[in-house]
DNA sequence: CAGTTAAATTGACACTGTTAACTTAACAGT
DNA sequence: ACTGTTAAGTTAACAGTGTCAATTTAACTG
């Protein structure tokens, strides 16, 4: 039952409720749990109502994601507004609290970066590319190419987007296995902090110069 | 219409039939597109046919993996018997050939370490644990022990186990971000061949010692 | 030729994402 | 006060999914 003509804050409060039951079901129950029947449920709404508000699943849980993503880069930036801690321990400790956020949310992380997005959702996203305060690449890059210009890298490292990449490549590894092999007693597993700890050390002692310059 | 009696060669052959038309659209067309019903018109039965011969939709998937990880393992195995090469060297061979693999069949790849698996399946895969030649991880954390004990690894590292994760865990970040997010063009992708060497490189110069005693 | 039984199929159930068609209720204009 | 109009929401359906009970088919045995 309609109750006539939402203003622009109401729209956007029942868009904000229908991403928190997603959020919730998202997080407790993982991806393909959620339904969008479900989520629905949860809102007291029929399930059609969501498409009022949402293209399909994909864009609704596109639109989870890049809201908490923005929260992700929120958060990392603080670091690099630490101006007590030089190149390599700023680029630590945005190791740190980039893997404190994937294993806090794994959900969210599995959907942002293990799974192949459909090539539709290119440019759809609203998350500024290249914006140093929603993008966390572009703050790892920013904070990589300060430490490459502090020439704490190996002189043969030249290309500051492949250090970048590489650098996430492996605290995401680290990440990544925890979060889709953890369960699997195949492998006997290390305590997670002692592998992120070693890829990071690892990472470091090998991308840097022996006998770096500071 | 029963052709009566199978051997259980003919049963065994019917099985390879379904793996093959599932592995066929499984790898054109990747794990959520892949439905019973679609599998079973290409093998031309019916879709409960194939239920005579897996429990379910992911014990099929599973037996795939299982089937295909043994090639992977056979494959990485062959390296191990090359004497030519030095512990580095073949934890370094070890690593492209794992990321060749993983790179030509990333469907299998991403269903076999990219997906939490139903926790039900834990000890129904049928391929020997800690057996160097079925078990791809067992092979890496011998090749690990075995350069471990010719002391190439800094000496603040004793953790086999951590090492050997670590390593994975590198090699696995960077094709995983491969396979989930090459097509994103949010990030300045550079070019895979360098960021698995890059990686390599990284491990080994921060894992082992500064002057190798070799 | 009849009985048995493995092999395979039919048809259904409960679920999914999604959409066309409909209802409801609040507003504007006369 | 009576219309339209239209936004907000619902109903019912479509086409698809994984899965399974009940059934048929056909080849073998006695």
């Amino acid at each position: 039952m309609p109750r006539r003509v939402k203003t622009p804050e109401q729209r956007q409060h029942l868009k904000m409720l229908i991403l928190d039951a997603a959020r919730q079901l998202f997080v407790e129950r993982g991806i393909e749990a959620v339904s969008m029947r479900e989520i629905a449920k949860r809102t007291a709404y029929s399930p059609t109502t969501i498409y009022l508000h949402f293209v399909d699943k994909n864009d609704l849980l596109q639109t989870l994601c890049d809201h908490d993503f923005r929260i992700l880069s929120k958060d990392l930036q603080s670091i690099h507004t630490d101006a007590s801690q030089d190149a390599v321990e700023q680029l630590q400790a945005l190791c740190r609290a980039y893997s404190r956020y994937a294993l806090t949310y794994p959900n969210h992380y599995r959907f942002m970066f293990m799974t192949p997005k459909p090539v539709t959702s290119k440019d759809k996203s609203k998350v500024h590319h290249g914006n140093v305060e929603q993008d966390a690449y572009a703050l790892l890059r920013f904070m990589v190419k300060q430490a490459f210009e502090q020439q704490v890298f190996r002189p043969e490292l030249h290309n500051i987007e492949l250090i970048a990449q590489t650098l996430w490549a492996g605290i995401h590894g680290v990440c990544a296995l925890q979060i889709s092999m953890a369960d699997d007693d195949w492998v006997d597993w290390q305590p997670i902090e002692q592998r992120v700890t070693l890829m990071q050390d690892t990472m470091i002692q090998g991308l840097t110069r022996p006998h770096p310059a500071h």
